[in-house]
This record gives structure tokens, sequence and C-alpha cells, in this order.
DNA sequence: GATCGGCCCTGCCCGC
DNA sequence: TGCGGGCAGGGCCGAT
């Protein structure tokens, strides 16, 4: 379940093996890999041939290849089970294989592995993001993300206080913060002693803004550890997992202990998935949002 | 326009 | 043992 420092962790390590690198041909193996490439995956595939990798760039948990020229780049969402592995060509396929790029020097392929199929990949023009650097169109409508230098926390706070929805809900907003999934939002609420039904509009600007620090702490925690992984789904491009799980204070931890207070934590529905909290550290507003 | 619920998809796990 | 249902959840789309 890749989130912004999941997502990261790969960007750094794809940075390192394919960016200068020319793309031979790029295999699409899953017709669904490709659906956000709208002129479908026979388009993608010939429009990718030749080109050379430029730079690696990431927002929120969108990745994206510029290509040379910088008017194009290739768009990648790992989803909620995609992985970018960079693997010697003569490795045996993955079982859920989607796409498979091989590059001019015949080394280490770059390989698209997703075994649930909500992650894709899409060749997008690049536009200006309004600060000298460009964006895939598609990503042009993604805030900025907490680690993003640019990230304004003033107009964040502003902006979130001027919704009118619960605050779990917000978080996973990614036109309003980028790169926060359901683990993240559950750590930094747990941390700020926030409830997720909290209603946006009734939070006090200091409690938004240590919520934003919080967001940030857990994110640049998880990835000194090289991300979370519960299972095998989230991995590097090495096909390594990362160790934050075993930091986890509330998401996943239903029926333990809350390590402030000893009270058990719960698990609630939220948004047709779970939310986990503790029910003392972090009481219900009396007028909850869902 | 803003908000919110439902759907897509596959594999694992649990109960019967 | 085998089957069916529930669950995981990011992003998009349609309904309100």
């Amino acid at each position: 379940m890749p989130e912004l420092p999941e997502v990261e962790v790969v960007r750094r390590g794809l940075d390192r093996f394919v960016t200068g690198r020319t793309i031979e041909s790029a295999q699409v193996l899953h017709p669904r890999a490709a659906r956000r490439h709208s002129a479908g995956s026979a388009d993608l595939q010939s429009r990718l041939a030749g080109r050379t990798i430029v730079t690696v760039s990431r927002r929120g948990k969108y990745l994206w290849f510029a290509l040379d020229g910088r008017e194009s780049a290739l768009v990648a969402h790992l989803g909620m089970s995609g992985q970018l592995l960079v693997q010697p060509g003569v490795a045996s396929d993955e079982t859920h294989l989607r796409a498979r790029f091989i590059f001019t020097d015949r080394g280490r392929e770059l390989r698209f592995v997703d075994q649930r199929t909500f992650g894709g990949i899409a060749l997008d023009p690049l536009v200006s993001d309004g600060s000298g650097g460009s964006v895939p169109v598609t990503v042009a409508h993604i805030a900025r993300d907490p680690l993003d230098p640019e990230f304004d926390d003033a107009l964040w706070v502003r902006r979130l206080r001027g919704k009118t929805t619960g605050l779990k809900r917000a978080l996973l907003d990614q036109t309003l913060i980028s790169g926060i999934g359901n683990i993240y939002a559950d750590e930094a609420l747990w941390r700020a002693r926030l409830h997720w039904a909290q209603p946006t509009d009734e939070l006090a600007a200091p409690k938004a803004r240590v919520l934003l620090t919080e967001v940030r702490a857990v994110m640049n925690e998880a990835l000194a550890q090289g991300g979370t992984s519960f299972d095998a789904l989230y991995v590097n491009v090495n096909g390594e997992s990362g160790y934050f799980d075993r930091s986890l204070a509330a998401y996943g931890q239903q029926d333990r202990p809350c390590s402030r207070c000893g009270r058990p934590i719960v698990r609630e529905a939220f948004m047709n998935r779970s939310s986990f909290r503790c029910p003392h550290c972090q009481r219900a507003p009396r007028n909850p949002r869902t």
C-alpha cells in the first residue's frame, strides 16, 4: 500500500537506475495497466521507443519519468499493489507483470508489476507547475505534498478550515494535500490526538498546524526506515520491504494497547475501509463528520 | 461548486 | 477439502 514515503523510496531507486538511459522497447502486457493512456497500449509502446529518461520526479503518490526534450513524461501510479522493479533481463517474469521496459544498453530492465491493477502508466505532456518546474498534465490537479519545499502551510490551513467535511477525509483529498493514504492519515491523527470525524471548519488553526507537523514527522520517520510494508505488496526497486510497520501506533493495531494511555485501539468503518484510533486520546467530536 | 458514496480489481483469509 | 463472502484501498465518476 504505497503512500508518499514508499513512493519516494521507489523514486530514489529509479533515479539511480534509469536516469540517462534510453528505452529501446516498451511492452504493455495488460491493457488495464495503460488505461489512463487514452490512445491505448500500442500507441504508448510506440511513443516510448527511442526516448531517453532525463529525470525521475514525484508529487504525492504519482511518479513520472521526464523524457528527452522535457515536453512529455511517462507517468506511473502504483495504486494499491504496484511495484516498479529493476531486474536482470534473464529473471523470470513476475506473476503480475504488467509492463516491461528494455533499454538500449541492455542492462537491467524496468518492470511494472501490479497484482490488483489499481495502478497504471501513461504518457503525458508536461505543463508548468507555476514555480519554474513542470508537471504532467494529469498530475496538475494534485496538490503539492507535505515534503515539497514549495508546500504552503498557511494556505493549506486556510483551505482545510474552509472545507465542511471530516478531518480524515480532508487528509485523503489529494487536491488539498497529496501523498497521504489510510495508514499515514491514521498515524498523524493519533499523534495529533485528533479524531477522524473532527469537522474541518471547527478545527482551530493551531491544531491544524500541529497536525501538519505530525504528518511530516511520521512521513520522515517512515522514509528513514524505507517505508511501511505489511506484506510483499510494497517493495523498493530491488524487491526489498521497509520496516516502518513495526513503528505504527494506530493503523492495524486493533485491540492492542495504545502506547500513550494503554487503552485498546479500536477499528471503525470509514469510507468503505477501516480507521484505527485510540478512544481515549482521540475523543469523538460533538458534531462528527464523515 | 462542494460533498459523499460506490465502484474498479485480485488475492488472501476465514467461516461454513 | 472446497466454496463463498468479506476485506484491503487510491482515484475517479456520478448522484445529491
